[in-house]
DNA sequence: ACCTTTATTAACCAAAAGGTTAAACCAAAC
DNA sequence: GTTTGGTTTAACCTTTTGGTTAATAAAGGT
C-alpha cells in the first residue's frame, strides 16, 4: 500500500469518527504510521484531505441511487432492489451516512458547490414514473417526494443514529447488524404495502 | 433576560450549528455580546457549557416520548399521536436531532452515561402492548423493534438530514415546512395501513 | 458616604493544532 | 561511486483557541 494510499485510509477512520472539526492532522498521522509533514506533503492541507476523503464517500453513495432509479424497472421492483442494495452497502461501510450527512450540516457551502453538478442523486426520472403509476391506478394518490423521503428515511435512518438506536432499543452490535439484514426485505414490503391500491 | 441566559442561548445556537469540535467559545461570547471571560464566569469550561446546552435538548427531545409511548392508548393511536406531536415539535427546533445525532456519534462515552439514567427513552412497554396486539389479530405479525425503528426513521431522520433532502429534493425551506406539515398526517396512516391486518 | 460583593472587561497566557523547512534517506541513473 | 530525484523525518514556526488574571464598574447593604 502507498503512503498516499496510507494516509487516506487513516484520514477516513479519523474523519468519518471525528468529523472535519474533531479531527486532528497529528491523530491521521498515528493512525497512519508516518510522520506529520507526509500528510502535507501527499495533500496540500487538512481541507484538501478531507475534500478528498469526503468526496470518495459521496461519490460510492450517489451513483448506485442514480442506476437504480433510472432503470427500466416499475417503481415496486425499483424499491425491493434500491432498498436491498442499499443496506447492502451501508452494512459494510456502516460509518458514512453520519459522516456524510453530518459534514452536510456544518459545512452546507462546500458540500453544496459539487452536489449541484456530476453524479448527483436525482430522483426526477422516479418521479414522473411514480406520477405515472398513480394515473394507472397502480399506487395510491400520494405525494412522489414524500415516498422518496419515506423510502430514505426508512433505509438511512437506522445507520445514521446507529449509536442512538442501539442505546434506545438495547441492541448488541450483532443484533443491530442482524435486524438491519432482516431490513433489507421488509422495508420494501412495508412501503408497497402503505402506496399499493 | 440574565446574562446567564444570554450564554446560554448564544451557545445553543453555536453549538447546534457547528457541534461541540466546530464551535468556537469566541464565536459564543459574540453572538451572545459580551465577553468571553463571562463564559467562564458562568460556565466552567466549554464541555460543561456545551453539557448544559445538550442535556436541555435530550431533556426536550426524551420525555414526550416515554408520556405517549406509556399512555392508555392503542398502539395506532399512540402511532398517531406521536407522529403529529413529535412532527410539530421538531419543527419548532429544527435543528435538534441532527445536533443530537451527531454529538452522540462524536462522544458516546459521555452521552450513553446519562443515557442509562434518569427519563431516557423507554419503549419496553410499548413493545409488549405491540407483540399483545399482534396476538389479538390487530396487527400483522411483525417485529416491534423494526416497527418502532420505522416510526422514528420517518420522523426524525428528515431533519436530521435536512440539508441533503432539499438539496436532492429541490425544496426551499417554506416548501420543506409545508412538507413537513403534510407529513403529520401522511406517516401514521402509512404505518397503520402497512401493518394492520 | 463607605464598604462589600457581584458583574464585566481588556489584556494576557499556555497549550494545541495546522503548517513549514531544512536536512537526511534511499532508490534508480549515469 | 557519485549524482539526482523523489520520499521521509525531526525540529521549528505561527496562528488559533481555551482559559486566566487583575483591574474596573455596578449594585447593595450599613
Amino acid at each position: 500500500m502507498s503512503t498516499e494510499e496510507k494516509i487516506f485510509n487513516a484520514a477516513r477512520i479519523v474523519f468519518q469518527k471525528k468529523g472535519f472539526a474533531g479531527a486532528r492532522m497529528q491523530e491521521i498521522a498515528d493512525e497512519a504510521g508516518i510522520n506529520k509533514a507526509m500528510l502535507h506533503y501527499c495533500f496540500k492541507n487538512k481541507q484538501q484531505l478531507f475534500e478528498a476523503v469526503f468526496m470518495k464517500a459521496f461519490s460510492q453513495l450517489a451513483p448506485q441511487i442514480n442506476t437504480i432509479f433510472n432503470s427500466e424497472k416499475s417503481v415496486f421492483e425499483k424499491i425491493t432492489q434500491f432498498t436491498h442494495d442499499y443496506i447492502s452497502f451501508v452494512i459494510e461501510n456502516p460509518f458514512l451516512p453520519q459522516f456524510v450527512i453530518q459534514e452536510m450540516n456544518n459545512n452546507p457551502e462546500f458540500v453544496m458547490s459539487f452536489l449541484n453538478h456530476a453524479n448527483r442523486p436525482n430522483p426526477t426520472l422516479l418521479i414522473a414514473q411514480i406520477e405515472k403509476e398513480i394515473q394507472t391506478g397502480i399506487i395510491k394518490p400520494i405525494q412522489p417526494k414524500q415516498l422518496l423521503l419515506d423510502i430514505f428515511s426508512m433505509t438511512v435512518f437506522p445507520f445514521a443514529a446507529q449509536i442512538m438506536v442501539k442505546g434506545i432499543l438495547h441492541l448488541s452490535d450483532t443484533e443491530f447488524k442482524q435486524m438491519m439484514e432482516e431490513r433489507k426485505t421488509i422495508i420494501a414490503q412495508e412501503i408497497i404495502n402503505s402506496i399499493k391500491k
